[in-house]
DNA sequence: CTATCATTCAAACTATCGCTTGAATGACCT
DNA sequence: AGGTCATTCAAGCGATAGTTTGAATGATAG
């Protein structure tokens, strides 16, 4: 008895969708946008025990979500398709759209304030062009050191409080960090906007930024 | 105990995935994204019992993806906003990139030939302007009814057969149906064809046509 | 060939899902 | 008010998900 290819489709969609239903999954598809990874730097990254990583990176190979091939000892996992970062950004769109909660979270992590429009990518390459700006990677060090938007500074939460006077007071200053879901740009503009400094977020973050093509620079 | 805001974050957009990680609710949102029905018939078209399908709508509901208000004794559901269609055409174009399943099912849609590539809707719509083609919807009649691309002519599958012999060999047939998700415009493509008619499909269906605020014709 | 190390598998537990059945709600109609 | 009808709730079932623990796999290094 086989079941219609109408069911059959939408039980291929519904195997997507589940892939995304988790948290955990969420986490390690935004750390594997930043690039490939292997297994125990995921967990380190996302708070999972190997274990548990692993078993959540097999749903997501499952629903083909991400391959692996094996380096060494070590399986090295990427993210399939770059479309996947657009779905999980409709995600974000829809869940902003519709549920007052998300609303409530993103005010809380702006401290209540008001947050300006966040800048485009293309604005942003603009204004690199013409030099007036100045760019703030709020992302681990690690994660920076593997590539980032050029001439952009490296302070994570922490370290950008003793940056603070180093920052001209009328500069623009434009934060970014790893994509739509991470929460440092938020935090690192709200704080800036704080001491009266002129920040924005970018929109989107490096996973975006390289997906169209823009320049990276890296370390080394 | 709190947890964090990003990890709050992350269960929102999760809940959002979940409520779309069902096949029953999507064929739900394929419904509604024709216009708003009542509990009753979202059942029978979908096939789920009244109990089941009240059950899918709440968790729907849940997710922000619909709302619902009374009509004397009947609880009419509508989608919350149409980008809810974006994200699940985003689903779709994930899926068929990456599993293989999706496309197997596809080309077992189109009787195992090659699909020409469908129709943009921009395109139909020039073509229109100037009735060099002709519109075939493939939804049973009471969805036509409601809503259909001005000019279209009407034929569930099993009425196609009867009304092959009246299509001018040579003509340009477009036919579409309720959207990405539903198979009939692919199988009414695949049996135009088969009859050696010049048959595609419009890309998207009703929803995406209304939504882009083109002509829609009612009967009645 | 053996030891080592990263990853995966297996088992166990709790929690939740999807579906069914039958009762409860709540608005309309006479 | 009482009856009627559409919808929702509640309880129960088997199946599956998420997590932890500990053992098994499989490739590399000596």
């Amino acid at each position: 008895m086989s079941i219609s290819p109408k069911t059959a489709l939408l039980e291929e969609y519904a195997l997507v969708a589940r892939a995304l239903s988790a948290p955990a999954r969420l986490s390690l598809l935004e750390q594997l946008a930043q690039g490939e990874r292997g297994v125990e730097a995921l967990a380190e990254k996302t708070g999972l025990t190997i274990a548990n990583c692993s078993q959540h990176l097999q749903q997501l190979r499952r629903a083909a979500l991400v391959t692996s091939r094996r380096d060494g000892k070590a399986v090295i996992y990427r993210l399939t398709d770059a479309k996947t970062l657009t779905l999980m950004d409709m995600l974000r769109v829809v869940a902003e759209r519709n549920l007052a909660k998300v609303e409530r979270i993103l005010r809380g992590l702006s401290g209540g304030e008001e947050a300006p429009e966040p800048v485009s990518r293309a604005d942003l390459a603009a204004r690199l062009a013409e030099g007036s700006v100045t760019v703030l990677d709020v992302r681990p060090a690690d994660e920076y050191a593997t590539g980032h938007i050029p001439g952009a500074l490296n302070a994570t939460l922490a370290e950008l409080q003793q940056m603070l006077p180093t920052l001209a007071a009328g500069a623009e200053i434009v934060a970014y960090c790893r994509g739509p879901y991470c929460v440092y740009a938020h935090q690192a503009v709200a704080a800036l906007r704080r001491h009266g400094l002129n920040a924005r977020r970018l929109e989107g973050g490096l996973p975006e930024w390289r997906e169209e093509g823009r320049q990276i620079a890296r370390i080394g």
